[in-house]
DNA sequence: ATAAAAGCCGCAATCGATTACATGTTTGCA
DNA sequence: TGCAAACATGTAATCGATTGCGGCTTTTAT
């Protein structure tokens, strides 16, 4: 077993509460006291129980964010961006990952809490996130409508979707492939293709749908894809998001095929090595900081109330 | 404050003794104690207290992993092995980011300890490791020799600096930049360059080195980069990642000059939508399995004795 | 019928540290 | 010299959960 303090404060002739007091460097100690417990720690090699420290229930200043994954750029930008904001609010921060699966979402839930992080910021759609939303424990949610207590940093994603459909119809399309990265009636994509549908519509497109399981590796992914255009019948494609464009666009291109490609998120890493992508920025380090802000704010006062929408502008960025 | 045993127990009419019980499921339970204990702890969202219940020596099960950034596809890929291995082995991972400030790693190192994690993976190089290594805790470096107590675990990277300049130099080169992604000396960086150099030196290239400050801004680099190369001195600029060769290869393209460009890690977002890009490819899952394999083994057996480094072949990859 | 076994559950000690409070000693200053 | 403030340290309660022990009740077996 380890050494405890006790065994400490044996050694250096002092109680418990003396050594504590060195450890903490807190309360009044003589020079004596302090060298005394100090070589007694070195000579047992003491490490402190963490375990026990924490149990006397000071704040955890801990955050606790779920994503469903980081191999979307947009979310390991969006964590960086949080960590970032709430190590300077002196909050440390705790990422878990679920691979989209509910379960999973859950027990890291727990996870978190069971290690009393103060509050979560999470981007999951696990229906477990509406039975909590009573408990007044504070969440916020990144794209995601959950439940009017819970709210939801959002992008305008009907805009964005419409944006995107007129920047399409603008360059002359007339066929056009809305390609979504996930076949799940996922509440944000939904919406954005329901902004550019409502464009194409009015604009008298002819227009198709599909969707890509999301869990499918990138080769499958690729070869879906390619039966998907295989008849080079569109000229323009519409993804829900950038990796999903790109992907397509690599098929395509292999196949020297080139439509008009739209992708849609926008993050930093996409238009810094793929400037010359067509999509929808959404401003992340800004819906970072709101995030993190309503969160804390809601640390410090449970009662308070949170709107159920925050809704940032996109803006559309071409070539 | 949190919901405790107390109140689950008060509000279901049974001890505390009882609630314990109904969350190990252990001893004997009648069915209606159980009903009741469940519906009490569903009614006031209880969640045990971690700290708490190690302080009775129960199993954390969970991991923690300490990486410098996500903003590298590496770092993502890398996590995501390993949060899926641990998950199969009964493991919650948390993961923490560090932007590689030494502070901010050893903050994280205890607030993971405090969490009573059960090891910890990392790939920080900060000098409070070294004093770490006598404690017998379990960690495992990613491409980092800290000490002989903590194994790295880490691909062949002198190899790998020799096959990118084998290859550069077949390709005729004979006046070559290496391009660093990092101002400080690493270890792993450093030995990529020391295999790219004993390949030039023997082959009598004419071979100049340069460095780029790790925490700069893209943009910033992208104008340090167009200063490097301004000259259009180079035939071949062999970069340490694959980042800094990107971002090379689109600063020298706005140039309309095209160097051979070579990167370093070759994960598998930047081989999908970057695949003539020439690198090395490390075996990231097959390093993230043994690093969890490892840690395993060490928190069941705390007196196996690592290996100082397991190191893994590289292949170069290129179009 | 009756003892032994099994089932159910509460009391209270325990894990290792922190800290309010109490007690005793010095020091400072009028 | 006297008394309050500052200093030093110890005692014991406390954090939240686990668990050995013991007592009471219900089965089971003979």
């Amino acid at each position: 077993m380890a050494i405890t303090i006790k065994e400490v404060a044996a050694r250096a002739g002092v109680s418990t509460a003396t050594v504590s007091r060195v450890i903490n460097n807190k309360g009044y100690l003589s020079r004596e006291a302090v060298d005394r417990v100090k070589q007694a720690m070195r000579d047992l090699n003491y490490v402190p129980n963490t375990a026990a420290r924490s149990l006397q229930g000071k704040d955890s200043m801990t955050i606790g964010v779920v994503l469903p994954s980081l191999d979307n750029p947009l979310y390991s930008e969006l964590f960086e961006a949080i960590e970032s904001k709430l190590s300077t609010a002196h909050y440390q921060t705790l990422l878990c990952t679920s691979s989209n699966l509910p379960d999973k979402e859950e027990e890291y839930f727990s996870l978190l809490r069971a290690n009393r992080v103060e509050g979560i910021i999470t981007s999951s759609h696990g229906d477990f996130l509406k039975r909590k939303a009573n408990e007044n424990y504070p969440i916020v949610c990144f794209d995601r409508n959950i439940s009017t207590k819970i709210p939801s940093v959002q992008s305008d994603n009907l805009s964005g979707g419409r944006k995107v459909a007129d920047w399409t119809v603008s360059r002359g399309a007339k066929r056009v492939l809305i390609l979504s990265g996930s076949t799940e009636d996922l509440y944000p994509i939904d919406d954005r293709i329901k902004g550019m549908m409502s464009v194409f519509n009015r604009a008298d497109i002819e227009l198709e749908t599909a969707a890509l399981e999301f869990d499918s590796s990138t080769s499958v992914k690729a070869l879906l894809i390619q039966k998907l255009i295989a008849s080079r019948d569109y000229d323009a494609v519409c993804c829900t998001d950038d990796l999903t464009a790109l992907m397509l666009k690599r098929v395509a291109d292999a196949m020297d095929y080139h439509p008009l490609v739209t992708g849609y998120d926008g993050s930093d890493f996409i238009r810094t090595f793929f400037p010359d992508l067509t999509t929808v920025c959404q401003p992340i380090p800004q819906m970072a900081e709101l995030m993190c802000n309503l969160l804390i704010e809601k640390i410090h006062n449970r009662s308070y109330q949170f709107e159920s929408e925050y809704n940032f502008p996109v803006k559309l960025v071409h070539e």
